[in-house]
DNA sequence: AGACACCTACTGCAATGTCAATAAGTGTCA
DNA sequence: TGACACTTATTGACATTGCAGTAGGTGTCT
């Protein structure tokens, strides 16, 4: 099939780079997903919520940090807390200087189903992602992706 | 904070080469997503299956196959397939051998807005994504995540 | 032929996500 | 102080997705 001359199936460096990431994000996150379903009983939109908290400052963040952060689900956040709220994972409580605000917060269990879910969570990805890339492929996805999520979030962290 | 010695946060290379992973297509789908549905008013969904489609023999495939091979939405094909029938993109017809079975194939519609999208769709990607890499870089991302597409599925094609 | 297991696609229903209002709160500026 | 623009989170209406169940079709085995 003429695909190098098909103006909609370049055959280009970066192409093949693109289709790898989203193959490979896609596929991993498709077993995660599954696993972390039936291991724990809620989805990937949720571990996403508690790992946020998790990270922040007091384990707590206002809704709207939340949605700047939360790799998934821009939209329908109110919802999705309403859900790990009603779970008993998560608490909102006011804002000291702005009565508008609600901050989110984890719960003891929230953060004890985190700890839980997040190794297992891991492991899967150990699983199925890094085992499958040599070290020095690691390293090298590590490098050039690295501006992805060091580029507009705060906090560098100690990472590496 | 006390990441390297934190059990949840391992500060491993797989690690940061996930992390890459994940956040460069999330953004990175993020943005291409608006962006199609703002010029060709539908979504990646929409384009995804198109574009199996035209990869396809006889630009036809039967829902079994496409479902296969979509990289979004395993689920609720039917009515996926549905809206883009009744935006006259795709049409249904029987399969020969096997009155069970339903062919869907690309309209002439379908294949015009399909390479429109697809053509913007990869400036998107090479503008949102292969930009922010060096060459090296994107070959080495390409060559490390290159099993995750070869892997399961057929026809490795002649695109390197 | 008839019973059987399996395959293919679709449907109902509930869960989830999206988008455009809406309500409540804040800060500014005359 | 009171009008005004802006911010924050929620709600309602609607679209989409996920899952279990269903109907029809196929092939096999006796």
């Amino acid at each position: 099939m003429e695909r190098d001359t098909d103006p909609t199936r370049p055959a280009t460096t970066w192409n093949d780079a693109w289709r790898g990431v989203l193959f490979a994000s896609a596929k991993v996150l498709r077993i995660a997903e599954r696993d972390l379903v039936e291991r724990e009983g809620f989805p990937m939109a949720w571990l996403d919520v508690l790992a946020q908290l998790y990270d922040a400052p007091g384990n707590g963040l206002r809704m709207q940090e939340l949605e700047e952060r939360s790799l998934f689900t821009r939209s329908g956040l109110t919802r999705l807390v309403d859900r790990i709220e009603a779970a008993g994972l998560v608490h909102r409580e006011p804002v000291p200087g702005d009565r508008r605000g609600v901050r989110v917060v984890l719960t003891p269990e929230g953060r004890r189903r985190h700890d839980r879910a997040f190794v297992e969570h891991m492991r899967v990805i150990e699983r199925e992602f890094g085992g499958r890339l040599t070290p020095e492929e690691q390293q090298a996805v590590a490098d050039a992706l690295a501006g992805f999520w060091h580029g507009d979030q705060e906090s560098p962290a100690a990472t590496g």
